[in-house]
DNA sequence: AACGCGCCCTGTCCGC
DNA sequence: TGCGGACAGGGCGCGT
């Protein structure tokens, strides 16, 4: 998907044109992306009238608070986009499967080629549940070096795959976790409780760091990826080893290896990482 | 019960 | 130009 870093440059463009906005209408084109027990119906009975009160984040997933204290939780999968009609070029955005019709006239596109979105209209209790069940923030101060490592600990799988588990740390994604394992010298494949607790200070360093520069970038676009202005990020020349199989590793020089983790790709350096 | 795997679906790219 | 296969920012449900 969009990761961490491109739910939040989508947040920060939606918040100032969204909010005080009213939905009047739901169209839904492909109901496949709506979670159960949402339905086209209930979607658009739910948020018909309401007014956003605000845009915010949580993990990768980009909620659009309605009054009421309702959430429209957007994930959006690997290729799920949020723009507004005005920002929209035409044609670009051929796979639209919701569309929320504003009171101005504008309206919230949601547009996903691959269908793997899902939408949920949250109640405060509903909502409390889900967000119970994702983990720390990366760029919280909650996010401490001894929780870290606490939850490393108890895990024997590999780091990588460690990483995209969104019960531990939540946010963080393939690109993201690559590239902090990067950054830290540790190797995907290490299993999450042999690192040592400097390795653990190092990622989590990295994971914010990564972090926190592709969101001043914008994000990273492999492909489908585009803001709610419906702009590419620039995160990917950044990119030391997403991607760049075969490259040259920015620091040493060796050749950047691929390799497969429960069927999805890492990319590390032989060298830098141990 | 933590973990790996297959699958959801469409688009793109590469080799033949 | 066409076609098959591999692959793609994710995550759920299943079996072990």
């Amino acid at each position: 998907m969009p990761e961490l870093p491109e739910a939040e440059t989508i947040v920060r463009d939606l918040r100032p044109r969204l909010t005080g906005a009213t939905i009047v209408d739901a169209r839904v084109r492909h109901a496949d992306i709506l979670n159960p027990p949402l339905t086209p119906r209930r979607l658009a009975h739910g948020v018909r009238g309401r007014r956003i009160s605000g845009v915010s984040r949580r993990g990768k997933i980009v909620i659009i608070e309605l009054q009421h204290d309702l959430r429209l939780a957007i994930n959006l999968g690997m290729s799920g986009r949020v723009v507004t009609s005005d920002a929209a070029r035409a044609g670009e955005f051929r796979h639209i499967a919701v569309t929320l019709a504003l009171e101005d006239g504008r309206a919230i596109l949601y547009d996903d080629a691959r269908r793997f979105g899902r939408l949920a209209l949250h109640t405060p209790l509903s909502w409390r549940v889900r967000d119970a069940s994702l983990g720390l923030e990366p760029l919280s101060n909650e996010f401490t070096a001894e929780r870290f490592r606490a939850l490393t600990r108890v895990s024997a799988v590999p780091i990588r795959n460690w990483l995209l588990d969104q019960r531990r740390v939540a946010g963080v994604g393939n690109i993201y976790a690559n590239e902090a394992l990067f950054l830290a010298g540790v190797r995907p494949t290490r299993r999450a409780r042999t690192l040592t607790r400097a390795e653990v200070g190092r990622l989590r360093e990295a994971l914010r760091n990564v972090l926190v520069r592709a969101i001043a970038a914008r994000g990273t676009t492999f492909s489908l990826y585009r803001d709610a202005s419906g702009e590419e990020g620039g995160f990917y020349p950044a990119l030391a080893v997403y991607d760049r199989a075969g490259q040259p590793c920015p620091r040493c020089g060796s050749g950047i290896k691929r390799i497969v983790l429960t069927n999805r790709s890492a990319f590390y350096c032989p060298t830098c990482q141990r």
